[in-house]
DNA sequence: TGTACATCAGTGAACGCGCGTTCACTGATGTAC
DNA sequence: TGTACATCAGTGAACGCGCGTTCACTGATGTAC
């Protein structure tokens, strides 16, 4: 078996796809996943339009692709934090680094849904990843306090997210999820401009409930 | 003074530019804010597409409008749910019932932002009455247990939007906001599907949490 | 090492589309005397 | 009640734009003998 994927032509074919990728980014980040264009990324790489074809099969090719590197990214992103013992606090700290330094890349993530869309298969998969760490840091701390009735909903109605973990631990990570998310979603969406506070704190205050609450 | 705004004419105009932001309300439900096409309005109308010039000044105006109107709309939902002498409990099924009922429109108003855009002025006034609303009923419930971090913070940047009330009411007000809007923004965009549990209990579980630390 | 062939990146022209928006106009509705 | 005028909703043609995508092609790079 000869390395083949090493060739000269294979190695300028991943640049120019990565290329192309860093400039969708940028034209994300400027104004929006809608404004995607293939013909402006290709102006700007100094081709005609339809060179791009031969590294994309269309647009929606590469947006889907955009979407699974966003997964793929925060996934990388907690694992590594993971792999350096990180817990709860860390994870949300890499959470919110994760965000404010990509807030598009977030929102193609979490954002706006388009009615029609389907998400494609492998973002669910490294969803599930992406939750197992957490999870998994959920369960390192010890529970206490009692059963709830979300608890009692989620030991009925598991679904094939959570593992082999406790109804508790499930509950936990959620409640990580959605309360993280409802601050930074707010706060990249630039919803507290004016309100003169420092929306860290109001993160640190949710993150401070969350570890002290089991 | 004669009541020009009862004229024929007048009421024909209202009636159509109502049945225009109708038609594209449906469009926004369908296919997203971004969509959003006159001629496309104009065509489901019956007219050609310049006839809308006569009612919108464009595009952008008809999107501010919309906007706008959703403000409007949250912020009407609030304050009749609070004249019917709702408490926090109150207010958060009001909201996830609106969310529900229509969620472009939800997203219109909080969800991912685009870059460039600036809200039009009236809607963050129309946001301050809706935290108004919010703040009062945070008031209502009499305050117990420690000054937190958070509160010390609010306290000295209060911002214009708190009213007179005081920073541990503040903190409540976010955090109701914060935590319910994660829990929703997340359903609405169906992050939850194929996880079995029922979102509502989870927002139940969230908005119990809410009540219970004060 | 040299020649014949295959691979493949990129071009330029073209297609069809729908968009927002302008403009000069027609024709109906309302108003003033 | 009737006539002259003003108002204004709506039309149809047109402009210019950028989009995604196809197609037949050129020319350079790599491969096989």
């Amino acid at each position: 078996m000869t390395q083949k994927s090493a060739s000269p032509r294979d190695r300028y074919r991943t640049h120019v796809r990565a290329e192309i990728k860093e400039r969708a980014w940028a034209q994300i980040a400027g104004a929006g996943a809608s404004a995607l264009s293939l013909n402006a990324i290709a102006k700007q790489m100094g081709m005609s339009g339809p060179a791009l074809y031969r590294y994309f099969a269309g647009r929606d090719e590469l947006i889907t692709e955009l979407v699974t590197d966003a997964y793929r990214s925060l996934a990388d992103t907690f694992r590594a934090a993971a792999a350096d013992g990180a817990g709860l606090a860390e994870l949300a700290h890499a959470l919110r680094r994760w965000a404010l330094d990509d807030p598009q890349r977030y929102f193609l993530m979490y954002g706006t849904p388009v009615p029609g869309y389907r998400a494609p298969g492998d973002t669910t998969a490294i969803a599930t990843d992406i939750m197992a760490v957490l999870l998994d840091a959920c369960a390192a701390v010890p529970a206490d306090g009692a059963e709830t009735a979300l608890d009692a909903h989620l030991a009925q109605h598991r679904g094939g997210w959570g593992g082999g973990q406790s109804a508790p631990v499930l509950r936990r990570a959620l409640t990580f999820w959605t309360r993280l998310h409802g601050v930074l979603s707010l706060e990249l969406a630039g919803q507290f401009t004016g309100m003169d506070f420092d929306p860290a704190q109001l993160f640190a205050a949710e993150l401070d409930n969350l570890l002290a609450s089991r």
